[in-house]
DNA sequence: AAGTTAAAGAAAATCTATTTTTTGTCAAAA
DNA sequence: TTTTGACAAAAAATAGATTTTCTTTAACTT
């Protein structure tokens, strides 16, 4: 909707800067779930004023990511274990029904951009910082992104988009944890293969797999502690 | 998301007021898709200041009713037949996971609510007024809400909700036409049979026939006409 | 004549100040 | 001890004024 153009400093407007830095917080977990976002203290920590925080709450409120409550402000979006299964469990029916028509529809040119994605971020991973890399969240979302881009159904491909971004928070919040555990190359090997190789059932299978295991490495890793951490409902 | 009380005439904020106000004449077709609003002709009319009017217009974005332009405003949604198309496929698809899980989930008292929705809306289209009635689009949409009601999926209804607004844009804007020919509350009357006997299968066709035939008649009747019109882009 | 630039007007974006509402606290009465 | 009410502090909501950005128009150059 915002376009945040290439330098990240220099917004086009002061509400398009706050909404992209808040948003940033948002999905890295700098605020706890279901926390108060106060606008003057926002508006004193971006420099601008009360007008321009509101005005992005409001549109943070598009995707979820926090909720407005008439005279009472905003807050951080709450997070449960109920929600990331009832997430996961649709997503993974929306992401591999655009991926079956991605398949079924993707040509040449498609190909060619996945593959392409798929490299960018096998580098990116491969790198020393890993999956902590600033750009790996970026090229991840691409590779993904990059995967149904053939689906010709813009209302499937919008509501994979938001179902992409509520899962991400989740992701996010046990980013910094040590997951070296799984192998999430070979997961994305593996989907890239069967995507490749044009063979739906094995691709769809790939990337619920993928999803699965997602929804449990977050399960396992954060999210209990995530909760706990919830009952100190601390503003800002 | 903003609780518009049972006076809309005493709303709970300025903000919400005219949010509900621009809402629902968006939804009605007051605005030509495409055409600019203007937040300074829209603050006099609606007797508020421009902040909550963007305000207003910032949330009405969630919806996707009106589309924000940085440094250029905001605008009424667009409206294509091909957008329809795809909305009225996905919806079906949507619409009847919920139905089935539903039918499924059911209760007596799940039964008992959507029986007594059926017959407020029945009552409604029996009057005078007919489907013009002020309350028969708040009875149907509590009807094909309770219908869903006892899909466990909170997700899932989110998005059904999200495309029956969309969707709602579409019929309204032929509602006005002399649509009697379609014997809308068969259809109804089919789908809520046919889900009472727990015959998953049958409610299903019978709620996507009912999906398919509203968007064809918006198709037939007012679509083409709607577009020819949108060449006037005129504000407000 | 076509295209470019400059200036003026309009509209959006933003800020500061004011009003309204909510919330937290403390004291008094049951 | 608990409850109730009033008061004070904090935060949200709103208005109005100001600044910035875009758009249109008209003059000017090529």
């Amino acid at each position: 909707m915002i376009s945040t153009g290439e330098k990240p400093a220099m917004s086009a407007s002061k509400t398009a800067g706050v909404y992209t830095e808040l948003r940033e917080d948002l999905l890295n977990g700098v605020y706890q779930p279901g926390s108060k976002l106060m606008i003057d203290a926002l508006a004193t920590r971006f420099r601008v004023s009360p007008s321009a925080v509101r005005e992005a709450l409001s549109r943070l409120t598009s995707e979820r990511l926090v909720v407005a409550m008439p005279q009472k402000g905003f807050t951080v979006a709450t997070v449960s274990q109920e929600d990331l299964d009832d997430l996961t469990q649709v997503r993974i029916e929306i992401e591999t029904r655009c991926l079956r028509r991605s398949i079924e529809l993707g040509d040449i040119e498609w190909e060619a951009a996945l593959l392409a994605s798929w490299h960018r971020l096998c580098h990116a991973g491969a790198s020393p910082l890993g999956r902590a890399h600033p750009d790996w969240e970026r090229l991840h979302a691409q590779f993904h992104d990059d995967l149904v881009a053939a689906c010709d159904s813009p209302w499937w491909l919008r509501l994979r988009h938001e179902l992409y971004i509520q899962a991400e928070r989740y992701r996010r919040m046990v980013r910094s944890e040590a997951d070296t555990k799984r192998d999430i190359e070979a997961e994305h090997r593996a989907i890239l293969d069967r995507t490749m190789a044009r063979d739906a059932d094995g691709a769809v299978a790939a990337l619920s797999r993928h999803l699965s295991q997602t929804a449990d490495h977050v399960r396992r890793t954060g999210l209990t502690e995530l909760l706990a951490r919830a009952d100190r409902a601390d503003a800002i």
